[in-house]
RNA sequence: GGCGCAUUCGUCUAGUGGCCCAGGACAUCGCCCUCUCAAGGCGAAGAUCACGGGUUCAAAUCCCGUAUGCGCUACCA
């Protein structure tokens, strides 16, 4: 049998890669790849007015972020292209679509102005009737028609709708949905400036390019009958229809940037893991059992079904996102991490500060790593949380020595106390430094909370670190002893 | 306003007539571990399955109505 799966993303290039719009690329090429398909990318820049420059690039750049490659679209044609609507246009794909749609009689030239279709839906309103074209050009004589193209040179085009009977449409997620025609008006498919509406272009395209599944954002689910109603002037078969639950905000309103981030380059720079979004994205929307949370790009691609989609739409939870992302960084193996962190780490203003001398030690930072790894949210807390490690002067609140039940002056002493034993410590290791700061536990009499917080402010400038012994050994017994010596002198 | 879709813990969800006085995860809280913070383990709290009617011996699950939310209603996608 040969029903060879052929699906599509098509971004519209008007502005960063929303994670709503990257979720149904990521079901499309779940999809494809789990059902040994071709995934396709297309773009659709008919709306020359709200083109964004650069906004096709980092579109692409979030999806090869996320490692969904695409067989046919830019950078890879195939034999159906070109994948850009405006290059398709140029060749006139559209324009002769369209010619013979008004040929047979399913369209025609519409020469209202854009100042008499607003005073219309006014009239609309105002009488509470629905809104909608009044077809005031659909029946034109010949000799109307010259005249009015005499007036408006550049007309629209128009698609007849039926005027009653119910357009029924059939959808994977939610069955059968009915459309009452009166409603439907006739809609435009080209527009002046002769590129096609999304409604044309798409449904054009999707046939030219052979697509089997058409699987979109719920939004799309009213224009639908439109689409169908346009296959079947055309004679094109239907393909199938899967309408994806919207992605929410945590008001419940499409998800957008009111909300906060949307874009999905934000959340990679932020230091989001690709795996981590990816499964994190793939459970809006799907999900495959009662107790499977964390799922691999492997996984995700052995058990992803179109059944298993969601009908209801599901809120954006940044929460839940952070987990996710702790969950794969503690995963990571402390050498790819390390690799990972260095561009966080360098970095200029958001990295660590400038008095510290680029490139970093790789060695160090790996031996640091392991210590940090299951503290880190996003790569970019790093700086912040690693600081410490590779300043010299540490700045911090000297109260912060004074442990419970101690004075300043205990403090000191502590410190100095702590100070004599790194001097004298012959084995730096984790292991041997905790038997002889226990040792010091014993002597001082100080409870062993009391002396390793003492020490921890000392060395570290916070309250709040990796085990106080790790910390040594990596940081080394120079750092030590240099941190220890301030803190004894510290008033 | 019209049309459409949706409706299970705060959030993501399991559930397709009896296994459910509803299970898991995030978040929250508590305890344990412990040199702090995390991580981890254990536990708590949290859903009259939106509401109201049916159908059935039996309904979160099927049907009808209502409500609410969201989406669409452009020469935008």
């Amino acid at each position: 049998m040969i029903n060879h799966v052929r699906v599509r993303y098509a971004p519209s290039p008007t502005g960063e890669p929303h994670l709503g719009n990257i979720r149904s690329a990521l079901f499309n090429w779940l999809y494809a790849r789990a059902s040994g398909g071709q995934f396709i990318v297309r773009i659709e820049d008919t709306d020359r007015a709200r083109l964004v420059e650069g906004a096709q690039d980092s579109i692409l750049d979030a999806l090869r972020w996320l490692g969904l490659d695409w067989d046919e679209g830019p950078g890879m044609e195939g034999e159906y292209g070109p994948y850009i609507q405006s290059e398709r246009q140029a060749l006139g794909i559209y324009q002769e679509h369209t010619d013979w749609l008004i040929e047979n009689d399913f369209a025609y030239q519409c020469y209202c102005s854009p100042e008499r279709l607003a005073a219309m839906r006014q009239a609309q309103q105002a009488a509470s009737k629905s809104p909608g074209y009044d077809r005031h050009c659909r029946d034109l004589t010949e000799k109307e028609r010259a005249e009015f193209l005499k007036q408006s040179p550049s007309p629209v085009v128009r698609f007849k709708m039926p005027t009653d009977g119910d357009i029924v449409i059939d959808d994977v997620v939610r069955g059968e949905v009915k459309f009452d025609s009166a409603l439907l008006d006739d809609f435009v498919i080209l527009k002046s400036d002769s590129f096609p509406t999304y409604h044309l272009a798409n449904v054009v395209d999707d046939h030219l390019m052979k697509i089997t599944h058409v699987m979109r954002a719920e939004e799309w689910l009213p224009s639908a009958p439109r689409h169908k109603k346009l296959y079947e002037a055309f004679g094109f078969a239907m393909p199938e229809l899967v309408h994806l639950p919207i992605i929410l905000g945590p008001d419940r309103s499409k998800l957008s940037k009111r909300h906060g981030a949307t874009s999905v380059i934000y959340y990679r720079d932020q230091g989001y893991l690709s795996s981590a979004m990816l499964n994190f994205l793939a459970m809006m929307g799907w999900s495959l059992d009662d107790s499977s949370e964390i799922l691999s790009r492997e996984q995700l691609l052995t058990y992803f079904t179109l059944e298993r989609i969601h009908a209801s739409p599901a809120v954006f939870d940044k929460d839940k996102l952070e987990w996710y992302n702790g969950m794969y960084i503690r995963d990571m193996d402390p050498k790819t991490l390390s690799e990972q962190l260095i561009p966080y780490l360098e970095a200029d203003v958001t990295g660590l500060p400038a008095s510290v001398a680029r490139p970093i030690d790789r060695e160090y930072l790996t031996a640091i790593v392991p210590l940090e790894r299951e503290r880190l949210k996003r790569l970019s807390e790093a700086p912040e949380m690693f600081e410490f490690f590779f300043t010299d002067d540490l700045e911090y609140d000297q109260a912060l020595l004074i442990q419970k039940g101690m004075d300043a002056d205990g403090a000191r002493a502590a410190a100095e106390q702590a100070l004599a034993v790194a001097e004298a410590a012959s084995d730096w290791s984790t292991d041997g430094l905790e038997v002889a700061y226990r040792a010091l536990v014993e002597e001082t009499g100080l409870k062993a909370g009391q002396l390793f917080g003492t020490i921890r402010t000392a060395i570290s400038g916070r309250t709040a670190t990796p085990p106080l012994f790790d910390m040594m050994s990596v940081l080394g017994r120079e750092r030590v002893i240099a941190r220890l010596q301030a803190a004894a002198r510290a008033r």
